[in-house]
DNA sequence: GTCTATAATCAGATAGAC
DNA sequence: GTCTATCTGATTATAGAC
């Protein structure tokens, strides 16, 4: 699915046996988290990976090269996840666990999200990659709500199912803006991982059925 | 509120009965709601408006000013909208009606709330405005809820109410991100605001009484 | 692979004539 | 108020020595 597939790397490991390329990876995506892309200039980018800003260009012939090779990343954390057996298990316990490794790889590469627009202006074929990745993953959503409505866990219309969805994916995706602009957090931890994973389970609550719940409460006093 | 208590301008009408300053204004929104002010460039928004780069600095001295000036519009316009009857009335219809004005401000202000992050980086100040923009805001829905909730219109813990909140607001503000990346919608229509406030609306159903219900129905064949 | 230049652009902003 | 001309500074990217 990725464009560039990642060479095995012939470069000489320096700094903790890190490539200087996947040095350079690694501090972009630190550097576009903060401040996202459009304000970090390759001169700090090479600046903070200890190199000087020619070498970049040895690397990355382009500043949005850059990019997709993170988006790439990103796409292959993604795939990786949709390819555990996890993606499409009628069992509760194993879709909270598919939801959390969700939510973490969106945490971790959350630049995208949020500069979502500005990116698809300077690369509109990331338009079609990201429909594409969030087509894929609303699949094991449906199918673990339709495994929970035949098991009588969950009471829903499927008109209610797809304004739903909708809903689960905004809320996914924009928890962590919500609280940024909203709450004033700047830095994120475990904690306010956890509290998007409440406000995601918050939309499914209302839907189920007292048989859910006592399962729930079991689950909960187990934990 | 606003810093800059726009002066009663005394500058000549041109093209339509529009000052230059008024028409800057309007198409540097055009132009920021179409691509974001980072991709807009002064000679542009001049351009559009039909003077010279070199006229609009003598209008706005900094581009940013140009990005305030339309903020404070957007607050101006909120502080209306806060300061009608329709914010604290116990009237379900009149709720309805704020909520589309509401919906109506964030679509007109949209690329606020987009591009966002890289407007508190460049102007910080914004962070506290909105903050408190999103606090007012926040204080008519939950005395409408309130009242609803001792009418037995809505069955709802305080616990649920404020993850509900906060998933109105992630909702209510992230909507449009979600047609433009899932649908493909570019250009928005009317149609699509309708289908932002059934998207929020979603939100409060399940929590609605069977004696909300009827009224709604009710309200439907009305329509 | 890494560096030191430096080219090439381009955007924001100013000065001063009209 | 509006224009022309110009400056300044930043940023992406390249050429070529080491």
């Amino acid at each position: 699915m990725a464009r560039d597939i990642e060479p095995v790397s012939k470069a000489k490991r320096s700094r903790g046996g890190v490539s200087t390329r996947d040095r350079l990876i690694a501090v972009a995506l630190k550097l576009f988290t903060e401040r996202g892309p459009d304000r970090v200039t390759t001169a700090q980018i090479a600046d903070a990976a200890g190199i000087n800003e020619g070498n970049l260009y040895y690397y990355f012939k382009t500043k949005q090269a850059l990019v997709l090779v993170i988006f790439d990343r990103f796409e292959a954390e993604v795939n990786r996840l949709l390819e555990s057996p996890r993606s499409d298990s009628a069992d509760p316990a194993a879709y909270a666990a598919f939801l959390r490794e969700w939510f973490e790889i969106v945490w971790s590469y959350r630049f995208l999200y949020r500069d979502f627009m500005s990116l698809l202006a300077t690369a509109p074929e990331l338009r079609r990659r990201i429909r594409t990745i969030s087509a894929r993953l609303r699949a094991p959503v449906k199918g673990l709500v339709g495994h929970m409505r035949t098991a009588g866990l969950i009471a829903v219309t499927d008109e209610e199912l797809d304004a739903l969805l909708a809903n689960v994916w905004i809320v996914s995706t924009y928890w962590v803006v919500y609280l940024d602009v909203q709450e004033g957090v700047r830095t994120l931890t475990k904690a306010h991982l956890e509290w998007g994973l409440k406000q995601v389970a918050g939309l499914f609550a209302p839907y189920l059925t007292p048989l859910a719940r006592e399962w729930l409460d079991a689950q909960a006093a187990t934990a």
